[in-house]
DNA sequence: GTTTGGCGGTGGTCAGACCACTGGGTAGCC
DNA sequence: GGCTACCCAGTGGTCTGACCACCGCCAAAC
């Protein structure tokens, strides 16, 4: 009983984790061919196989078929895709509540703002021209929930919080089904626009203030009252 | 181009995720046999357990062996493990960074205890159960630090939020190797352990009596005092 | 009535084979 | 000599078949 057997995938995925720990393996290093791993680690080809499709789809790992240089399992340096994936998963399996997830959404980004607000000299170069760009007035529906989402990212990789990034996008990507669905169903689209606008302006405006309770006041309104628009706005 | 074939396993994958959306797979649902789901989506049984593992490592899934109720793959209820995995992975592939790992968490702390501390009547049950089993002075670091780990989660539970629990308890899993090589590295223990207690206790009474800002306050600079310990103590 | 053995179904793993794709080297042509 | 087209080796992607370990169930034996 105390000597379970180590499934065969399990170590190929710890041996991994442990090159990656040690150092041994780091972005945009590529792995060694499933089938050297194989031998090496004698297990099964498909064992390796079970284990890189876990990372890739952590999105630690890309593959690519051929050879050269973009070929092989390679070590991606910037996550993303992991953590929506995972949410994702695990709101279709009913684990996780959508209302939850605007609530986390709402603790994440109110303490990202905070710290812009607080921080000396935060750069919102990025900020500032998604902001600009969402001043269109002929943006479609969909342009401008594509542009809220990058000006909301972009909030958040000022900060400089990779952790935080990679949540906040995935806890809305999550999500974003829900949203498409709710703006289509938007009567008077043009107006919750114009109120939107005028929140970010607001909010980027407080934090640019130093005014950090007010920035997460604002930005608490706004993500609440954008989920309630979306999902229940023509009863 | 346009039409790029879709991978085996995200066929497997995606039909599992339309499955669950659609409430035709829940919590406690066993999915079909690997060998029929093969047959079934016009997949090789390889490619099934492809998809499969990477269900059972973002913790949706169950597997077993034999016959019976507790064989094939069920779907879990209750999360956990899949977060942690994602975290620590994605740490070790220097992805993130433990300072902002941290900082994180003491986001959504921050925003558990806010929540609590405004909350009507909260369900500290747990957390005073946890609360009194620390005072006990006997306890070796290595329970102390356990206890601790069912504090903060109690807390989060206690908020009602299982996204904030999920989060934080896979923040707190990831970083797990850096505070128990920390611990060892104290000195006086029974110090810090004291500074602790009565940083829980001044916690748990802050929510108790509805101050917010305080309590948020407080937990933060007890997560960042408690990490600022068991990562730079003996210079 | 109790025990025990086999049986069927499940995941776990491996080995081998084939395909698609990519890059580089080489043979052939101009 | 230089250019082009082709072939080849190495990689991931997939399927097939086989075997094993495990477990509950049930029938046969006691």
């Amino acid at each position: 009983m105390t000597d379970a057997p180590a499934k065969a995938w399990r170590i190929v995925l710890d041996r991994i984790e442990n090159d990656l720990m040690s150092g041994e393996l780091g972005p945009g290093d590529r792995l060694p061919p499933e089938r050297e791993l194989a031998t090496t680690l004698g297990v099964g080809r498909s064992s390796v196989r079970e284990a890189l499709r876990v990372l890739e789809v952590m999105g630690l790992i890309r593959t690519g078929t051929g050879s050269g240089p973009t070929a092989g399992a390679i070590i991606i340096g910037t996550p993303s895709g992991g953590m929506s994936a995972l949410l994702r998963l695990q709101l279709a399996a009913q684990s996780f509540a959508v209302e939850d997830v605007v609530q986390t959404r709402i603790a994440l980004e109110s303490a990202v703002v905070a710290d812009l607000a607080t921080a000396v000299s935060p750069d919102l170069v990025d900020v500032q021209r998604v902001l600009g760009a969402m001043d269109d007035t002929s943006l479609s529906p969909e342009e401008f929930v594509a542009l809220d989402a990058q000006l909301h990212l972009a909030l958040a990789e000022a900060a400089g919080n990779g952790v935080t990034v990679a949540m906040m996008g995935g806890l809305r990507d999550a999500i974003e089904g829900y949203v498409a669905r709710g703006i289509r169903r938007i009567a008077d689209w043009d107006d919750a626009a114009v109120r939107l606008r005028h929140e970010h302006h607001r909010i980027v405006e407080l934090i640019g203030d130093g005014q950090a309770d007010a920035a997460r006041a604002a930005v608490t309104d706004h993500i609440r009252g954008y989920y309630a628009t979306v999902t229940a706005p023509t009863e």
